[in-house]
Parts: C-alpha cells; sequence; structure tokens
RNA sequence: GGUCCGUUCGUCUAGGGGUUAGGACGCUAGGAUUUCAUCCUAGUAACAGGGGUUCGAUUCCCUUACGGACUACCA
C-alpha cells in the first residue's frame, strides 16, 4: 500500500454507542494500526434535531475505556481541525456551488408538503416515487427555470435545496474490499439531497468533502451505506477527487429471532448493547462496564463477529488482533449476537486477571456489605473462586461462607445428615483442636489420617463437614475454606451444624 | 414494490472442485475433584432447494426460496 493509511470513525451524536457502532469502531482501529496508519474520530452532528447532549462525550468515553481511543479527535492532535462538521458548516456550502457550478447539481424548491403528496399520490397507484431524471425537469428545480429566475427566488429568501444530478444512463462497477464488485446503474439512483434548506449539509456531502479534506484512504463502515456507494463515488467524481477504497461490514443481529441487534433486545435477554450505561428520559440502559465485562474480552468477542484469521485460535490481545487483522477476510454475512459466548469471553478474561486486581475489584463489594478484609486473605480467596465466576459480581455468592457462617442448610444435602453423624462431627472438632500447623494440607493430612485410623468412610465425614462450613455441598477445596476460616471458626460451625441438624 | 448484499452444525466460523466437511460456544454423557465450578475425554449437529459446467460439486455459473440493508431536507 502506497498511500499513507488513514481511517476514521465517523458517528453520529444522536445517542449512545450501539455494539454495531463499537464494532465498526474497532475494526478501522484494526486497520489502521496494521498498517501503520492514523484512526481519527469525526463527529457528524448536521442533523441538529436529533442531537443528543452528552452523546458526544460518551463516544470518546467509550472508545477511551475499550483501549480504542482514536488518535486524532477534538482536543487531540488536531491537524485537521475542526472535528465537528456543525463546526466546518462554513465549509459546504462553497463545494455545494462548486457542483452547481459544473453542473453536477440542482436546485430544487419543492415543498416538503409538496414531496409528501407526490410519495402518497405514486403510492395509491402502487408505484414508488422517486426523485430522478425521468421527473427532475418536470418539478420546480434550478433545470426548467431561468438562471435569473433561480437567483432572484433565492434572493426573495425561497427555500430550497441543492440536488445532485445523477447521470441519466450508466453502469458503475465499484469495487468493495469485502465484497468484491458490486455494480449499480445509475438510472435507477435518486437525486439525493446535498444540502439542506436549513443551510446545513446532509451526510452525504459533509461526508465526502470531509473524508478528502481529511485525507481519508479508506472508508470502512456498516453495511447499512452500501446502496450509497454509488451516489459516494460519482461525488468524488464530481469534484475530481480521488476515492479512498471502501469497506461495508456485515451487519449485527438479533440473537434470535430477525433483524438487526437493537437495544429491545439486549433489555429483553438481559445483556447490554452499550459499552457504558446511558441514562436518559426513557430510563437506563445497561453497559457493559458496569454490568463487569473486561474491556479486552468486550473487543475479543466483537473482533471474532465476522472476521477470524483462518486459523483456531479465539483469544487474542488487541496487539494481537492489530497484527492478524485482515479486512478482507471479514465475512460477508451479518452475524447474530450470541450473549453465551459473550459471557464465556468474559470468564477466559477473568481467569487471566491476577488475583490481587481482582481482590482490589472485590473489595468495594465486600466493604459495601460492611466487610473489610485483609488482602491477602482476600487474594487468597479470589484466588479459590474465580474459576467458577463469569463476573466478578457473582464474587460473593461464591464465597460469603468465607465470611459469615451458613445460616441454613440446604436441604438435600441434610438428608446425608445421619444419625451416627453428630458423634463423627464431634470427633472430628477434638481432632482439629490438636492441630497446632493449622493450614490445609496439613490439616488434610492429619483429618484423613484419623479417618483411615478409625475406618471411617470419606463420604461420612467430608459430607457432613462441607455442609458445617458452607451450609451446601459447593465450594472450593474443603482444607483451603478451613485453613482460611480458622480453627475457632470452623469449630464454632461444626458446633452449631450439630445442635441445628 | 424497487435496488443492492447475503445463505456451511442451534450460534460464531474454517475450508474450497475429489475431505471421515475442521474448531469454538451451547447442550448431553463419561473421567476427575468424594461437593459445585473449572479441567480432560467423548457425543450431538451443517454445506437452503432446483438446474447446469465437470469424470466429479459444498466449492464455479444460473435460478428459486429465504434473510438483511437501503428506498427522508436522518445518519
Amino acid at each position: 500500500m502506497s498511500k499513507q493509511v488513514r481511517v476514521r470513525f465517523a458517528p453520529s451524536p444522536t445517542g449512545p454507542l450501539h455494539i454495531g457502532g463499537v464494532r465498526t469502531a474497532l475494526f478501522n482501529y484494526l486497520f489502521a494500526k496494521k498498517n501503520s496508519g492514523t484512526f481519527y474520530l469525526r463527529i457528524e452532528d448536521t442533523d441538529q434535531n436529533r442531537f443528543v447532549p452528552g452523546a458526544e462525550a460518551y463516544i470518546m468515553e467509550a472508545l477511551e475505556w475499550l483501549g480504542i481511543a482514536p488518535d486524532e479527535t477534538i482536543g487531540k492532535n488536531e491537524k485537521f481541525a475542526p472535528y465537528r462538521q456543525s463546526e466546518r458548516k462554513h465549509l459546504y456550502k462553497e463545494y455545494a456551488d462548486q457542483l452547481i457550478n459544473s453542473n453536477w447539481a440542482y436546485y430544487a424548491f419543492d415543498t416538503a408538503e409538496a414531496l409528501d403528496a407526490y410519495r402518497k399520490a405514486d403510492e395509491e397507484q402502487g408505484k414508488t416515487f422517486i426523485y430522478n431524471h425521468t421527473n427532475r425537469e418536470k418539478l420546480d428545480t434550478s433545470l426548467v427555470i431561468s438562471q435569473d429566475e433561480t437567483a432572484r427566488r433565492i434572493a426573495a429568501g425561497e427555500h430550497y435545496v441543492i440536488r445532485f444530478k445523477t447521470p441519466v444512463d450508466e453502469t458503475l462497477h465499484l469495487h468493495d474490499i469485502i465484497r468484491g464488485d458490486v455494480k449499480f446503474e445509475t438510472r435507477l439512483l435518486d437525486d439525493k439531497v446535498l444540502f439542506k434548506s436549513d443551510g446545513m449539509p446532509t451526510y452525504h456531502l459533509a461526508n465526502i468533502v470531509d473524508d478528502h479534506l481529511m485525507e481519508t484512504s479508506h472508508v470502512i463502515r456498516g453495511e447499512e451505506w452500501l446502496p450509497s456507494m454509488p451516489l459516494h463515488v460519482l461525488l468524488y467524481r464530481a469534484f475530481g477527487w480521488e476515492a479512498p477504497e471502501f469497506a461495508h461490514l456485515p451487519l449485527i443481529l438479533k440473537p434470535i429471532g430477525n433483524g438487526k441487534l437493537s437495544k429491545r433486545d439486549g433489555d429483553k435477554l438481559g445483556f447490554p448493547v452499550f459499552p457504558l450505561e446511558w441514562k436518559s428520559e426513557e430510563g437506563i440502559s445497561s453497559g457493559y462496564r458496569e454490568k463487569g465485562f473486561f474491556p479486552e474480552a468486550v473487543i475479543n468477542f466483537l473482533a471474532l463477529l465476522g472476521w477470524n484469521d483462518g486459523t483456531d485460535k479465539e483469544l487474542y490481545t488487541l496487539e494481537e488482533l492489530v497484527d492478524a487483522f485482515d479486512l478482507s477476510r471479514v465475512h460477508k454475512a451479518g452475524a447474530k449476537f450470541d450473549p453465551e459466548k459473550n459471557k464465556w469471553f468474559n470468564h477466559q478474561y477473568l481467569i487471566k486477571q491476577n488475583n490481587e486486581d481482582l481482590a482490589k475489584s472485590f473489595a468495594p463489594i465486600l466493604e459495601s456489605k460492611g466487610f473489610t478484609i485483609d488482602k491477602n486473605q482476600l487474594t487468597k480467596i479470589v484466588s479459590l473462586i474465580k474459576e467458577r465466576a463469569h463476573f466478578v459480581s457473582e464474587f460473593w455468592d461464591l464465597s460469603d461462607f468465607f465470611f459469615v457462617a451458613p445460616t441454613a442448610y440446604d436441604e438435600k444435602a441434610s438428608k446425608n445428615w445421619k444419625a451416627e453423624t453428630p458423634a463423627l462431627m464431634q470427633e472430628l472438632i477434638s481432632v482439629l483442636e490438636e492441630i497446632t500447623d493449622f493450614t490445609s494440607v496439613n490439616i488434610e493430612t492429619l483429618v484423613k489420617d484419623w479417618m483411615t485410623k478409625n475406618e471411617i468412610g470419606m463420604g461420612k465425614v467430608m459430607q457432613p463437614f462441607r455442609l458445617s462450613l458452607v451450609g451446601a455441598l459447593k465450594g472450593p477445596h474443603l482444607f483451603d475454606i478451613v485453613e482460611l476460616i480458622g480453627k475457632e471458626e470452623t469449630i464454632k460451625r461444626l458446633q452449631k451444624a450439630i445442635e441445628t441438624l
């Protein structure tokens, strides 16, 4: 690749960043890093009506949290500032005029109401109204009135838009890095609005102008933009600019049923579709971060949704992803989002985390429940339970018996508490009382010695013992628990079980 | 309706003219830890249908079906 790689993520600040947007950002990031290029973030806020306060900050914070922050954006290496389209407003009119002058665009004075009426009328006849070469000379455009008349109407303050004058009959052979060759007939395209009556450009104009001005080498975006590709390529041609290369990413679909993944799916099935929590008048939407997902796990899972490097490898660090990434290996078909596999990835990353860090994450939860535990002690507890958790938030349920004695005993397990059990447990207490070196291995050896000597079956002791300490037949190695809660507490719990059961 | 894109186990996917169609998640069973989880081992399960091309198609072409996106002075 001779050209310097510059790619962008260009979201519209209309709300929190959707998981599909995150994936688009990720693929742009990976492609940039893989090719020693630049990844920049541009805010496409040309629709003032849909602007949502806080959305822009949210997007930046989300990318930051995920570890895929842009190299250039608002307030950071501003080589092509401004990065907000609303602040570039003054630029676009000039380019729209350029297209008018070169006869690639025209003024249209039709009101929104008039267009609605046309659409309705066509619809009633089973047709679809499409604004293009077939009717643009019958509509209220500068193509059918004189230049003077056009100028007069504009000067008089009439509302107008600027529309692209799509070539009448041409077959466009376009190339997409992921999809290969794609063909379009220009006669079937419509004359899109480039410049709105409110003085703002539409997405199409602003996007092409900025991608050119910001020296974008590759446009990597969602598949929903594929139908706009001919317009965009034509715009580059109209301006006489070299077009970037295009890659349209497959969509992320609902886990069950058909269609694009939406916010509602997350609510319904209990998984987040947003990187960070988002609060609005409509309520709170949960975020990966708040749900206890590791950013690395989210990235890893998303990267493999629609892409793989051809090997069986599944666990990748960001660096490894950068190294292995290849746009042309992106799958063409949409991918259903699988919440179960998403959780599995988190589990993998949780196991990989070191115990000290996990203890640090767990400590606040314990404190909220009124426990302050020695750091080393907590690290040990975490090491015993982390393999059975998907999230740090599950730690408490997996380890509560380390902190509080059981208040109830699992009913099913209690059935193993036989008539001879109290006597056995009493004996066990005596054995434990004798032990001075109260460590897991030592306790285990001595207790087992006692059982062999007296020919007591393992099951007869171990099950009631575990039940007494944990309250159920679950949890880590029993003697590790014994060591951690200590001799005094162990005996206390045994005595309580004898009394209760 | 029109335009474009797509279709390999339930899901994510590998493969690509001749394969026992591979892996992962999930699920099931066995082993192991006297528990649970993890772990190991095994099992389950797929080339959408129909035509071509070919000695041979899951792979190439056409077509049907199905799915998706787009079809705004939204992005």
